[in-house]
RNA sequence: GCGGAAAUAGCUCAGCUGGUAGAGCAUCAGUUUCCCAAACUGAAGGCCGCGGGUUCGAAUCCCGUUUUCCGCUCCA
């Protein structure tokens, strides 16, 4: 990372929080790890990416339609879908070489050595007891057995082990008043599996027909081992997911559509290509037959922002097994034969976009800088040039002076216009600082009341990127502004 | 989790070999001002991250702790 781009980082961070886009949660006690909160502006530009991709996936298709499922759900699945066993593991760290292990995969490694040497006595032994310990959850157990059978890391060659910790990815609480005989409740860690367990109620309710596909915007919660970054990795975060069900067999026609698909989405809002690339996933998840990130060069390098996955009939079959119900769709179209599809689970590829990345993204591409130093004066501004269909506030509206009636003036406009849109009112300061703190906030444009105003009813109009100014017709502003700040611009 | 660094007003920072806190900007109340920041007057704002120790006396020295940053590690 190079100093510049590291600083670049840093200002944002600092950005966000001086002028109320993020703030670290809990802060007055001394914050709580990988938390953050939004704020006044901050939760206004998330609402407005939430509307564009809301707007572009679900609106925009005749064939998708959206839901708002529980954060809490059946714990069963999480079963079904494989987090409860696939990312629950005891650790243990070697203190010397600070490496991490697996606690059971040392064992297991060290029963095949045992095999290999012919002491079948001590793996048969030392296989009872690990099982033993693993059923009971024995954390201390395991950590005796590495130390009885004198389990060195083949890194350092010590043995110099800290304590084995279990390290699961999900969040659990309980549900029920009584807490002894309350069963173990998840914080869904995706929220994928919400739209999987709705799906048959979905189709059948909305009669949807295959291709189709359920969006769904919300709160997600990993217990992440390190979470850095800024809001990069959170411990609580928010997913804007689409699983599409297709017919098996289409299923990488439809992935090649929704990866070009999103990438559009992302450039729609004007951002450098060259700030974009696709990364195919080598190693595959379980689940998968075919995955890429869309990465951004974020200023510590390309990050994951959103994936899209082809979750082939994983998911759905699993719940099919775990719940006993049918999951199957029947196709009445015709195949190549002239015979229906027929009953079949369906396919389905997954676009899963990270909100709070797409909100740091958002806030790094527009911050910028801009020296405005001439010979005479050094000069400075600090501008969000977020696209006016994100910007937080969409006008600000200010009486020149702070009298002669240009007040008034300037609030009955700004009656007229706070119907429709996100408006924001200010009379303190010379205009110039004004026009600098909205520039500060991404506000796209600032609407200055004069003394001419109360002759012929005309107010200038200053855009925030080129500062530039045009004197137009008061009755004219909610077209003038509708215009601009229209979802028109990044829908068609 | 390991190693390194940091923490003083809302922000950016100063504060000497220990003697109980300072600036600029921002904020608030006025004054001034007809279009691009830092004009004038005044006010307010600090358990010097938290806890302990050394000392007559700690923002300053020592130990612990929390949080943040940087590297390593992890990342379905």
């Amino acid at each position: 990372m190079s100093k510049n781009t590291d600083e670049l980082f840093k200002n944002v961070i600092a950005h966000a929080k001086e002028y109320g886009f993020v703030f670290p949660s809990s802060e007055i006690y001394d914050g709580l790890s990988a938390v953050y909160d939004y704020g006044q502006f901050g939760s206004e530009l998330k609402n407005n990416l939430k509307t564009y991709w809301w707007k572009a996936m679900v609106q925009m298709h005749e064939n998708i339609v959206g839901i708002d499922s529980a954060i809490f759900m059946h714990p069963k699945i999480w079963k079904a879908s494989g987090h409860v066993d696939g990312f629950s593991d005891p650790m243990i760290d070697n203190k010397d070489s600070n490496k991490r292990y697996r606690a059971d995969q040392l064992l297991e490694d060290k029963i095949a050595r045992y095999d290999k040497d012919g002491k079948t006595d001590k793996a048969e032994a030392l296989q009872i007891a690990m099982d033993e310990a693993l059923k009971n959850e024995d954390l201390p157990r395991l950590r005796e057995l590495i130390i009885e059978h004198e389990i060195a890391d083949p890194v350092s060659g010590t043995r110099n082990w800290t304590d084995v910790r279990q390290f699961n990815l999900m969040f659990s609480t309980q549900m029920g008043a009584i807490a002894d005989d309350a069963d173990l409740i998840y914080l869904r860690p995706e929220t994928a599996q919400g739209i999987f367990v709705n799906y048959l109620n979905v189709q059948k309710s909305g009669r949807m027909k295959i291709p189709f596909g359920i969006a769904q915007i919300g709160k997600a919660f990993r217990n992440e081992v390190i979470a850095r970054q800024f809001i990069i990795r959170m411990r609580e975060f928010e997913q804007m997911e689409m699983q599409f069900f297709v017919r098996p067999g289409t299923e990488m026609e439809w992935y090649k559509q929704w990866k070009e698909t999103r990438l559009q989405w992302h450039l729609a809002l004007g951002t450098d290509e060259a700030k974009y690339r696709f990364h195919d996933h080598v190693k595959l998840a379980h689940y998968a037959n075919a995955a890429v990130d869309i990465e951004y060069d974020f200023p510590f390098g390309f990050k994951e922002v959103e994936g899209i996955h082809s979750r082939t009939d994983f998911d759905l079959s699993q719940h099919q097994k775990f719940s006993g119900k049918k999951m199957q769709y029947f196709d009445p179209e015709l195949d190549a034969d002239g015979k229906p599809y027929g009953n079949y689970i369906p396919y389905v590829i997954e676009t899963s976009i990270g909100l709070d990345r797409m909100f740091l993204l958002t806030m790094i591409n527009a911050f910028d800088e801009e020296d405005l130093s001439t010979d005479e004066k050094q000069d400075s501004r600090t501008v969000l040039r977020l696209h006016p269909c994100l910007a937080p506030v969409k006008a600000a509206i200010f009486p020149l002076i702070k009298k002669d009636g240009l007040p008034e003036k300037a609030r009955e406009i700004m009656d007229k216009l706070k119907l429709d849109f996100n408006l924001q009112y200010e009379e303190k300061d010379a205009i110039g600082k004004r026009y600098r703190r909205q520039d500060a906030i991404g506000t796209p444009f600032c609407i200055t009341v004069d003394h001419q105003t109360l002759e012929d009813n005309t107010v200038t109009i200053r855009h925030r990127d080129t500062m530039q100014q045009e004197r137009v017709a008061a009755d004219d502003l909610d077209k003038i502004i509708g215009k601009l700040v229209s979802w028109k611009n990044l829908l068609s």
